[in-house]
RNA sequence: GCCGGGGUGGCGGAACUGGUAGACGCACAGGACUUAAAAUCCUGUAUCCUGCAAAGGGUGUGCGGGUUCAAGUCCCGCCCUCGGCACCA
């Protein structure tokens, strides 16, 4: 009988089916194991091939762990909110629930056919009211809650209130602060607006990006994506909402180094959140009583800061411009504000314009004229800087375009000329006050922090270029954001019995034409009267943005019809933290950013146990077209995974992608290659099945396996075993087709050690080898048998090849029992022809003998 | 520009802590089976030189140096490529 995959295939997907068998066991005595995998957001265009790599690793992972006794917990869900399906509703009025809908049947209908060991009844879509209302809720958390750098952790708003009322404002650390009754005084709008400082959802105007096609806002990170597609995006400011993530900077940074995560990945998150240490320094500015804070990461170059420079932005420049300067200056101010971040980058020239003011350089006492400049950004440090011309690359550029001057103040080891930006040793630093000449960067750097502190104007400071996230979305097909703006300007979030807010039902789907979603035009829904208070509201309209769905999704996952929470704290407890991870390297920075900061506000605020959700993460790499470049409809190069299941069957399609090569490379399709493995499991087939009946080969029988053979296996099992726990499946692949091509050499096959190579197989093929352990006569599932042991001992070969050499070049290769001791290597060497030959008339300076590998004689002329 | 990965046959890729470079697969070539083809099976395949052959020798892991008895692997200096960041003071 052929080997017919069509019909094993759909066979098997239908009994683990009504089976049940990959339902997760949840049992508390046994080790757990938490396999999961990116969930797909289920475009209109069905999955690619790329998506099966990841799936079909954690789905072999999986298998083999559940063989090797563990609870396994391998989910799979919808990320099913987004910006695809909302812009297909503009044009065609279909109702994206409708299009989501159909695109997660066909997902799920795809991703079924390939086979993989997913626990079906705990899969979960983001756009569901009963998962987004716990979106909802976990949104709420974290606004009713605060940072208390205090305690170094989040706390519910509810402890600042309290404190407020019981001490008032004094322990916050506050400019200005006031008394508990002052606090009782306050009016509700004033108490409100305070709180805002400090939660950790708050609302500001800001600049955003705001693309008018698309109608809505965008996250910085965004921006780039979209202007690539050909969308034009402006700077604008408007009231959004925002997270503040800035408060995690330090422990995001921190618990990072305890992570298993690719080296790059780890790389970018540091990036990302950017630290550098420093120091804030404030400057004194003539006629004014207000003090310029700059933050620098060289106050040792303070001697050299000739001018100043603020943001345009920044709140100082309209107050200490004079009259002279003030037109310039308002047109530079107005310009700038026009430009995205991205032309403030790109334009190359630096450009700017003089206030008129001056600031005093605290050691120099020099006078520093202050600048507006677009190349300082409002958004980092104190959107002003001291400008050091000689020994920054910026500075220096902009002050050769203004002719402002430029000192030497650090020395390197070579004489450099023009900007010199590394460490070296300070030079023309000394002052009556402070002298740091001759002392090398790192301990001026200490020597002026020091002085500044004693002075009173200055002290060390640590920054961070992660900014605040925008959580605001003009869209429709997104979660509410569970919030009402009442009439007397305060904001009110709504209780969580009021969850979930679900979406007002709608007609069109069209931007609402002003700056707001299309839930604006449902009147009846945006409308509210506070219960409590009797004042009138209007919910908020924006949506949240794709990410907040997927920054919990592998925590529903674990108890995913929970009506009283969104996961039960005992199974969070026992399933928690992710064990595996893997998914594509576009997520590096966003989703696990935004998904470790939800992850540490939960933990701090008690609902979860752990601190981290995702101890090892893997990615897997790009597959490209068979051209090898880049899957693109328009190359006409993609390749559809229901055609090479329907050619090839889902084994052959699990088989080849894991065979390319390994996990997290870049690697290009091959269709040939796809018939290689395909030829594979042919052979696999008929070496247990080869008749007309579909029976059991007759060469299968009891007995025990020749030396030779059974060396094999134990060698095959033990390269299997360590290769899928360290996910190198394409080498274990290889010592599988090894396996089977010593065994079809075979006439007769002993039965045990063939049923053991089934079960090794099983993880990556698993439809015929299930087919094949019911042929081999067993009654159910081989998906929980005990995975295969082995005896390292019985892998080691009897007989190796050492190889002997003559000064180092390769002369004879021999076969010689395994540990032959030195000597006896070094005599079989010498008795070699060959090596005979290249001594002759030699003399043997140094003889090299290491067991079980080669003999290596040094000779010199005689 | 900065940071991080990576350069191995015609192709995808193997190679433990420095110790036989090219496992396995694809492709290709020759052969067996067949009227023929497909399928299947067997053999060969880094490259150059000597040889009818058996065999032997040289070269070879992006390039140039170095360390070592021995380097794909370690060190120094380059080149190319992929990914990320990019006025972050």
């Amino acid at each position: 009988m052929k080997y017919d995959f069509q019909t094993i295939e759909a066979k098997w997907q239908r009994t683990w089916d009504e089976q049940h068998t990959f339902r997760t066991v949840e049992d508390l005595r046994k080790r757990k194991m938490y396999i999961l995998d990116m969930y797909p957001y289920p475009s209109g265009s069905g999955l690619h091939v790329g998506h099966p790599e990841g799936y079909t690793a954690t789905d072999i992972y999986a298998r083999f762990k559940r063989m090797n006794g563990f609870s396994v917990m391998h989910p799979m869900g919808w990320d099913a909110f987004g910006l695809p399906a909302e812009r297909y509703a503009m044009q065609t009025n279909i109702h994206p629930k409708l299009t989501t809908e159909e695109n997660v049947n066909t997902f799920r209908r795809q991703i079924k056919s390939l086979g993989l060991s997913y626990d079906w009844e705990r899969e979960v879509n983001t756009t569901d009211p009963q998962y987004y209302r716990w979106t909802q809720w976990i949104f709420l958390e974290i606004y009713n809650a605060w940072y208390d750098r205090r305690a170094d952790r989040a706390c519910p708003i509810s402890s600042l209130v309290e404190e407020l009322e019981r001490e008032g404002s004094a322990k916050l650390g506050l400019e200005t602060s006031f008394s508990a009754k002052q606090w009782k005084q306050m009016s509700r709008k004033e108490q409100h607006d305070f709180l805002t400082q400090f939660r950790l959802v708050y609302s500001a105007e800001v600049p955003v990006n705001w693309c008018e096609a698309l109608g809505t806002v965008l996250a910085n990170e965004e921006v780039a994506e979209w202007t690539e597609k050909g969308y034009s995006v402006v700077r604008r400011p408007m009231r959004q909402w925002i997270m503040r993530i800035t408060a995690y900077a330090e422990r995001l940074l921190r618990d990072a180094k305890a992570l298993d995560w690719p080296a790059s990945t780890m790389e970018q998150q540091r990036n990302w959140i950017g630290r550098s240490e420093g120091a804030e320094i404030e400057f004194e500015v003539e006629g004014n009583q207000k003090h310029l804070s700059v933050f620098t990461t060289r106050p040792d170059t303070l001697f050299g800061a000739t001018y100043m420079v603020l943001a345009p932005e920044h709140p100082f420049v309209a107050e200490i411009t004079t009259d002279r300067q003030k037109i310039s200056i308002q047109e530079y101010v107005k310009e700038t504000s026009l430009k995205s971040d991205i032309e403030r980058g790109t334009d190359k020239v630096k450009s700017g314009v003089f206030t008129g003011a001056y600031a005093i350089n605290p050691v120099t006492h020099k006078k520093m004229p202050i600048w507006i400049a677009d190349y300082v950004l409002m958004g980092y440090g104190t959107g002003a800087i001291m400008a050091v011309p000689g020994h920054d690359e910026r500075d220096f550029e902009f002050a050769k375009v203004f002719g402002l001057e430029i000192l030497s103040v650090v020395k390197g080891v070579e004489p450099s000329d023009g900007v010199f930006t590394e460490d070296g040793i300070a030079v023309n630093s000394s002052s009556i006050e402070l002298s740091i000449d001759g002392l090398p960067t790192s301990k001026a750097k200490d020597q002026v922090v020091e002085w500044l502190e004693k002075k009173r104007i200055g002290k060390s400071a640590v920054q961070y270029k992660l900014r605040d996230w925008l959580f605001s979305r003009q869209r429709y097909w997104g979660e509410p954001i569970p919030i009402i703006h009442l009439e007397d300007g305060t904001a009110k979030a709504l209780s969580t019995e009021e969850l979930p807010l679900e979406l007002p039902q709608l007609e069109k789907f069209q931007p609402s034409g002003t700056t707001e979603s299309p839930l604006a035009l449902a009147q009846d829904w945006v409308n509210v009267v506070d219960r409590e208070t009797g004042l009138k509201g209007r919910r908020e309209t924006n949506t949240m943005p794709q990410w907040a769905g997927s920054c919990w999704y592998y925590l529903r996952y674990l108890d995913p019809q929970n009506a009283k929470s969104f996961c039960d704290k005992e199974k969070e407890r026992y399933w928690m933290p992710v064990d595996l991870y893997i998914g594509g390297s576009e997520h590096t920075v966003l989703h696990l950013m935004y998904a470790r900061f939800w992850h540490k506000v939960l933990f701090d605020l008690g609902h979860l146990s752990t601190n981290e959700p995702f101890m090892k993460l893997r990615h897997q790499g790009t597959i490209l077209g068979e051209d090898s470049r880049k899957m693109s409809k328009s190359r006409g190069n993609v390749v559809n995974p229901d055609e090479i299941v329907a050619l090839y069957g889902a084994d052959s399609f699990r088989l080849f992608e894991m065979f390319m090569g390994p996990l997290e490379e870049m690697k290009p399709w091959n269709t040939k290659g796809v018939e290689g493995v395909h030829r594979f499991l042919n052979r696999v087939w008929r070496l247990f099945v080869n008749n007309e009946e579909g029976i059991l080969e007759s060469s299968i029988i009891d007995s025990d396996p020749t030396s030779d053979f059974e060396r094999l296996y134990h060698q095959t099992a033990k390269k299997v075993t360590e290769d899928i726990e360290a996910l190198r499946f394409n080498t274990a692949i290889a010592q599988m087709m090894i396996f089977v091509n010593e065994a079809t050499k075979l006439e007769q096959r002993p039965r045990q050690t063939m049923e053991k190579f089934v079960l090794l197989l099983s993880p990556f093929a698993p439809h015929i080898c299930e087919e094949l352990w019911t042929i081999l006569g067993h009654g159910s599932t081989l998906a929980m048998e005990p995975w295969p042991s082995f005896d390292p001992s019985k892998a080691i070969e009897q007989e190796i090849e050492v190889v002997f050499q003559v000064n180092g070049r390769l002369r004879s290769r021999t076969f010689v029992p395994i540990n032959t001791d030195e000597p006896g290597l070094e005599l079989r060497a010498l008795a070699d022809a060959n090596v005979k030959k290249y001594l002759d008339g030699k003399k043997i300076v140094k003889r090299i003998v290491v067991k079980n590998k080669l003999v290596n004689f040094v000779v010199a002329e005689a």
